[in-house]
DNA sequence: ACTGTATTAGGTGGAATTACCTATTGTGAA
DNA sequence: TTCACAATAGGTAATTCCACCTAATACAGT
């Protein structure tokens, strides 16, 4: 069965890794390097333009980040699959990127082959989902969440209150206090928090809390 | 006249970025890399095997940052030319990374045929400073002047160092690990930077930060 | 009726933070 | 040279964080 050449298009704001990565691909037999760009909005220009069967996206890009490009495109006359690279792993971010329709989504220091499977099965339409973080992923997804704040992240209602207040600067005691609960709860709280986000330290849920718009710098 | 083989080390987290200019390098004529880590400390032990003309490293690594690397290098019996590479611009660290003896400070996102030529010019010892920044550079460092966030802020040089780790989510165990100091020191950072800032927390300092694109959310 | 989950709360214990100290070294300015 | 301050590091003690655990109540959906 013939097997035409795959269609890549790279979009990341770093030019060191598009042309690194372009350099490595003129010897992948059947993948061919359409186009590239360190801009979001460009991106979606030169997609549309070049019609790539697969688009490499980076999250993290000027003007238009990833999850930005993959929802216009979404609306555009093009279909391109999409495998996201990633800097800094977000769980919701993630699940956006697998909700607008992500075929992969890969850490900046997976191994060249590894990025190579995942465009490979991206072209067929299949999922590549590296570790067990993938699997996981892919159980919560298929059970959605309701709530529209809670869609991205899975976070309850008063979660989602205590992360405000501790994304606000509020000691757990203070939040405590303010949602009139005691502090062993909003541990708990706080603990079901950290978990759905990934999340290491409060420092995860303020930049959360900011990307979300439930509080501001 | 003879012109012998640079030989290169690249010393860079993300894998898929060391990868791609190994590729990239293959085709350029009088440049060898004779090794990659994606490790601090592990860069430390295979620069001294290896003994390359010129390592190229990220500020940012895991276990030993970049510059602790050149630190370490500095005390040892090898005299690599050191290129750093950036992913966050930090006047503080571009400055300590010339005063350890580095010939070029390159953005990320500067162009393949850029690092070829800082390197080149590395090679023969000589400075390759791009663009405006350079030229910054060269006047701020002949007459230093605190940089914009530090005069509004107060805040000195290893304040901010801490105050970006701290912001990018590391622990002050682990910010102290990476500045090569005690926790004890770094805990006198921090006072002092909650102080200068009017910090209730850690939270304030995140933020703090994202407002002064010392981080992103 | 049973199941699942959200919300509440407590216990324990180790790790980390934070607020107070003191103290040495080096550097640059008056 | 003296003075101020940045940077380093340690001590002590209170507090908080965070990861485990159990467990009651309530309310949803099957």
């Amino acid at each position: 069965m013939y097997q035409s050449e795959t269609r890549l298009f790279i979009a990341d704001e770093r030019k060191l890794l598009r042309q690194g990565l372009i350099a490595l691909f003129t010897t992948e037999l059947g993948i061919l390097v359409v186009g590239d760009s360190g801009d979001g909005l460009e991106t979606v220009d030169l997609v549309q333009e070049k019609k790539p069967d697969i688009v490499l996206l980076n999250t993290r890009m000027p003007r238009l980040d990833g999850l930005g490009v993959a929802r216009r495109l979404r609306n555009l006359p093009v279909n391109p699959e999409l495998v996201f690279i990633t800097t800094i792993h977000s769980e919701p971010q993630m699940r956006e990127a697998f909700a607008l329709g992500a075929k992969s989504y890969l850490q900046q220091d997976c191994d060249f082959r590894e990025l190579v499977f995942a465009i490979r099965k991206a072209s067929v339409g299949e999922y590549y989902l590296s570790g067990p973080a993938g699997r996981n992923l892919v159980d919560e997804y298929i059970n959605p969440t309701p709530n529209e704040e809670m869609s991205v992240s899975g976070m309850t209602k008063r979660e989602m209150e205590l992360a405000r207040l501790l994304a606000d600067g509020y000691s757990s005691k203070e939040a405590a206090d303010f949602m009139n609960i005691s502090v062993k709860t909003a541990e708990v709280h706080r603990a079901a928090i950290m978990k759905k986000l990934h999340a290491k330290n409060v420092t995860d849920i303020v930049k959360f809390c900011i990307r979300n718009n439930i509080t501001t710098p």
